[in-house]
DNA sequence: CGCTGCGTTGACTTTTGTCAAGATTGGTGG
DNA sequence: CCACCAATCTTGACAAAAGTCAACGCAGCG
């Protein structure tokens, strides 16, 4: 039994010049010359087996990434050896920032799945953002847009219940699904349950059960790692504390 | 009695001039006449209360901000009305950056004491960071750094046990300080145990606990806001789990 | 000098982590 | 094509940690 996820239209929208247009020019409008310009400079589709390493702790800024196809998860192995992970990478998401402040790598990236990877030197990014203001409104804005991701994660971890961070992360990924093409109801987790606990500051069972508490609520359908989404509504419910215990999807909280 | 922390040097670093130029030009060499250039742009020292908003979510992207004096906390507040924090700001820490991703502030600002904000208003700093690649490349690192923070309180919140989250809250904090000119040994908290509580996700009673354990193994000494630390060894080792459940401070982990 | 807001501490409850045993899945090689 | 193996996931029982509720102490302020 072959994976049965319709690629098809997110994959045409994952070529690369797609991607390096899609993701740094989207609204500001750059010009087919500058295009070529930048499309020159990236390197394109470097590939990389699951599981292999991108870049590591130490390592000098050179570039950064998108993967066109595949996901990454960046890590960092704390003093006693467990490892945090710090954030996960969807095709066509910017990462790889973790260096631009000290001119190092501070974490680890590795490939969830195989994976193709553009590479965007950042020396070359940066020279040429200098005379192109679009593209350097554009490189902040997508800059932000990672740092937006980082406040989302910060704001699923200081929830309390473990509860709301599974709902909360399955409606992050969702949302971030959709606004890459790909359908958000209906998907194959590329991280193991034992990464997203460590995603989410919770042990592995947990995550298991939280998992499994979804499903008997009728919230989500899971089968291993693909889930879908049965009842967006409920899951924005779980995600707000809207716990009640109950086992009934759709009975709203009985108070109110 | 007043406040006894010595100011008089901290204080000489963070006249505005010495802000703009410290943060945002460090390594790189920019001449006088840029610096002049800069200094114009800069709106300085606006004042704020304590308790004082600086912007709110929704609110467009005007300015980027550092505070020449006192501190502030970014927070969101969640669909049931709890307040999460995302970060706290100390003098000479850039801030506002939540903003650069959409356009628009996705959380709220606000000065823990009373406070002096410099404000630099985005367009202009873009504009000048255009011609200026020094200056581009300053600003790119000043993003990367605030990005770093944001990881460091990922970093410190996958922690599962409580007493590690609170050791390295305070162990973050010395090196900050410290960065800044300060005292990282012994400083007054800018923030309440409630405040401490919503950043690393834990109950405000935990906070006060984990404080007091750490008072009891002599690793801090602590009354209220004030916080001496008096065996930063140890306090590395509580944040990195080695906790042995024992009161003697200076006694490494039995096994091992 | 008594409020009031914060911080501390204790007793108890709930949630989550831990340990351990199965169940599934996917991949490999016979 | 099937069987087996290893990795991953699920579930249960129990222990430990943190949350909750509540009372008390303390300091700064009017």
């Amino acid at each position: 039994m072959r994976d049965p996820i319709p690629l098809d239209l997110a994959r045409l929208r994952r070529s690369c010049s797609e991607c390096a247009l899609g993701f740094l020019c989207l609204p500001a409008g750059v010009d087919a010359e500058d295009m070529a310009r930048l499309d020159a400079v990236v390197r394109k589709r470097r590939p990389l087996a699951r599981g292999g390493t991108l870049y590591r702790p130490g390592d000098a800024l050179r570039s950064l990434y998108v993967a066109s196809e595949g996901s990454f998860k960046t890590v960092v192995v704390s003093a006693e050896g467990e490892e945090h992970v710090l954030g996960f990478h969807l095709p066509g998401e910017l990462f790889g920032l973790d260096a631009v402040g000290s001119g190092q790598h501070r974490c680890q990236a590795i490939a969830l799945t195989d994976a193709l990877v553009c590479e965007l030197p950042f020396a070359r990014l940066t020279e040429i953002a200098a005379d192109l203001p679009s593209l350097q409104q554009q490189l902040l804005r997508v800059i932000g847009q990672s740092a937006d991701r980082d406040h989302d994660h910060v704001d699923v971890l200081t929830r309390r219940q473990a509860g709301e961070r599974i709902a909360l992360f399955l409606q992050g990924l969702r949302e971030r699904l959709t606004r890459i093409g790909r359908h958000g109801d209906e998907f194959q987790l590329p991280m193991s349950r034992d990464e997203i606990a460590r995603y989410l500051g919770l042990a592995l069972e947990t995550v298991s059960r939280g998992f499994s508490r979804l499903q008997d609520d009728g919230v989500i359908e899971v089968h291993g790692r693909r889930v879908r989404i049965l009842d967006p509504e409920a899951l924005r419910r779980a995600a707000s504390g809207g716990d009640c215990q109950g086992s009934s999807a759709t009975r709203a909280c009985d108070r109110a």
